[in-house]
DNA sequence: GCGTTGATGTCGGGA
DNA sequence: TCCCGACGTCAACGC
């Protein structure tokens, strides 16, 4: 990873036009040639930046830029796509490279992807003689997270989130309307699963006739075998 | 801004849970307090962060972080939620800081608004005889991107995206059903108008007899009268 | 301050 | 590879 402090202006051309005028900044440069523009401020977001795979090519200013007080010029170009990113360099005021090796990457825990692993592990959470059909059932307009039977034989469609919102709520609806149109599935019941829900999604599940079920994360952890864990 | 390059392993907990084993990265601290984790590969997003409004507070390491081999021990805690970085850093290979001053920021060109304001210039695009009523329509629940009249005087609710994806079609469906509720506007057409259709979105909208319209930006642009521009 | 919407969104998973 | 939905989404704008 290169790290340069300098006064720069930036332009960017590709999904959209953006320029940057002349200040001070960070520019990373990263092992895979991406390039990110830093202020001391905003969020994690760089102001601007190109991403890999991409090839950066430094050359001394020439034209406008020079007589605008340019000492280099950094080209950034995609390989994919014809976006460019373009760094005019007047002042570079520190300038190192540290070599990082490879990351060992991130460990994350408590996502959707896990919550809906665990309940078609449990999937007894839904009620007594419910049995798993399979998840990710597609459908033309996406896949259900969870398709599974009742006591009875009755299909149930199941969506999962993390907090149960108005959005998710919709989706489900969407997929009801459309499974129940297909008479080999019809009639298909729907739930509506979350660590939490809110109320108005609630209110407007019941509503549907769908039905709201409160999952207890750490509870469902507990209960899984911790061989068949993803970490 | 003040940047650490330092073999360290890292831990968040807050919306979800996650951990970055040992290794050598970039530690980035922004004026405002908020602290990026970057390693020498992936897109802009750092590995981990603490967005601002945040405190960071710096303290020799103790307990089984100390036996870990950890040196310093980087408590980074958000002022508004119970979010909370904690970086154990055992080896600092740099440390630097520099002032940036505050960035002049961001100037775009191409963004929605764009295509929103050369579609109502050029409104022709959805077919012959189409005439422009108002951008920004008012409703209960959000303002319609473009209402207008077609060649034989009926209301169209135009909804642009620079991509053309579900939640679009979820969207005007929305504005539709409260329109059509309205007897003075009622009956009224929809009209889905992006730079590019995702096919589910294109399925979701001709089922609900919403037509799909797939707008070229350079074209209009090319068009476009220089002397209305923004910029 | 809350809610809604757009984003050069980015990222990960399944077909 | 493409397609699609989640995201610690974030950030801007309107009410």
């Amino acid at each position: 990873m290169r790290l340069v402090v300098a006064r720069c202006s930036v332009d960017y051309a590709g999904r959209l036009t953006a320029h940057l005028p002349l200040a001070t900044r960070l520019l990373m440069v990263k092992a895979d040639g991406s390039v990110l523009v830093h202020s001391d401020g905003g969020s994690y977001k760089p102001l601007n930046w190109m991403s890999p795979p991409c090839t950066l090519l430094t050359a001394p200013a020439e034209g406008t830029a020079a007589e605008a007080g340019a000492v280099e010029t950094w080209r950034v170009a995609s390989t994919k796509t014809d976006d460019v990113l373009v760094v005019s360099v007047h002042e570079v005021l520190s300038d190192s490279s540290v070599d990082l090796g490879v990351d060992p990457g991130l460990v994350k825990d408590g996502v959707e992807a896990h919550l809906q692993r665990l309940l078609a592990e449990q999937i007894e959470h839904l009620g007594s003689g419910y049995a798993l059909v399979r998840r990710e059932h597609p459908t033309a307009i996406g896949p259900v997270d969870i398709l599974c039977r009742d006591a009875s034989g009755g299909s149930v469609a199941v969506e999962i989130k993390r907090r149960g919102d108005i959005d998710g709520v919709e989706q489900l609806t969407r997929y009801l309307e459309l499974m129940n149109r297909d008479p080999h599935l019809a009639p298909v019941a729907g739930v509506f699963a979350a660590q939490e829900i809110r109320p108005q999604a609630r209110t407007l599940a019941t509503d549907r006739g769908i039905r709201c079920v409160v999952l207890d994360y750490e509870a469902m952890r507990g209960v899984d075998d911790p061989t068949t864990r993803l970490f």
